[in-house]
DNA sequence: TATCTTTGCTAACGAACGTTAGTTTAAGCA
DNA sequence: TGCTTAAACTAACGTTCGTTAGCAAAGATA
């Protein structure tokens, strides 16, 4: 779907996700939003409430992307570290299929106000502890090193988030593509077996 | 060395760190950092030039942190393994030991004005290229697996620069030990071999 | 004591900010 | 054709921004 087609909210929303990915929320002004799409600051106001909105369209609506890939993927498997690899392939192509949304998605969500500010840290937690329940799991079936959870899993995020820092949705590397490779570094680490 | 102690330039620089990382650069204006000293922001301006000033001082200062700390670790190592683990241990420890300058560093460069932005990026990707050799040099010698080496590199460097995210230097875990515990995640992975 | 330097102050500049009010334009529909 | 509605416009609001000018206080130096 080209831009031309979308709704002009649409429009509105896809080219704050790439704004505020490129130089972040605070430094994004109306007018700079207004430019991009071809009209004037205030008109932005017909189709939107405020700034801040934008940023909470963005942050919510990637955040459910996330819990509704994770249960897609989740659903009948059992097996702990299946369990663990499908969970990083969700997470991985859903940042890689909205890399200007998940960016935000990561860095802006600070500016958001309270009470989405609650409650956004109160959904990230929540998803954090699927990930930290997949990996203990997986050291109490024996299958992972005994490895503190939580330290684990801020590794593996770590490494998730920074996905929007270097990857380029261009051809060469398809979301499913890198999802898998990464599973596989952060399963088998650098070292020659 | 507390705070108070510090000249009134070191201590702006100080202050600016901790502001630019919790709020942002662009978020961070000069009355809040005046007004978190103590002083009118007027006065900031018998001790610096301009707010840029302050952001260019920290990434580059750190920028030079980083460079410094891998050749001292390197000098004189010549195991891959041992050399990959000291690059990642020193980088760990500068990133652990400057939270507040290393967040800034990460996330706020691109707020740098030309030239310093282009120096910035040529800087950073001389050090990612000595990581890249590092993991060529593994590989080649066949203790690292054959993965890509740029794509290797950006997610060792996700790891490493997720640190400041959730690491509080208070005690629990010192920058010398969850470095090591970095360097052993990312060479042996969550498999129990 | 007289002078210089450092470090702070108040006041203010012009620019940019998010947003509102009121109006015009143009398309869809009765 | 006349009416309604959506979506744009111009103008402006009050606020905040980074920064400068000019001055005052205080301490160091002569």
């Amino acid at each position: 779907m080209s831009i031309e087609t979308l709704s002009r909210k649409d429009q509105i929303n896809q080219v704050a996700q790439n704004l505020f990915r490129e130089k972040g929320y605070s430094a994004t002004s109306m007018r700079d939003l207004a430019k991009a799409i071809g009209i004037e600051a205030a008109s932005l106001y017909s189709h939107i409430k405020s700034k801040e909105e934008l940023l909470q369209n963005i942050c919510f609506r990637i955040a459910a992307e996330f819990f509704d890939e994770y249960d897609r993927v989740q659903n009948g498997t059992t097996d702990p570290k299946l369990r663990f690899r499908h969970a990083v392939t969700a997470h991985t192509r859903v940042v890689a299929s909205n890399l200007d949304a998940s960016s935000v998605f990561f860095n802006e969500w600070r500016h958001l106000n309270e009470p989405s500010l609650s409650e956004f840290k109160a959904q990230r937690a929540a998803y954090e502890d699927r990930f930290k329940n997949l990996l203990r799991e997986g050291i109490e079936a024996g299958v992972f090193r005994k490895v503190q959870v939580s330290f684990a899993m801020r590794l593996v995020f770590s490494t998730l988030n920074g996905i929007p820092t270097w990857y380029r949705n261009d051809g060469a590397l398809s979301p499913d593509q890198i999802a898998e490779q990464i599973a596989d570094f952060l399963l088998e680490g650098l070292l020659k077996k």
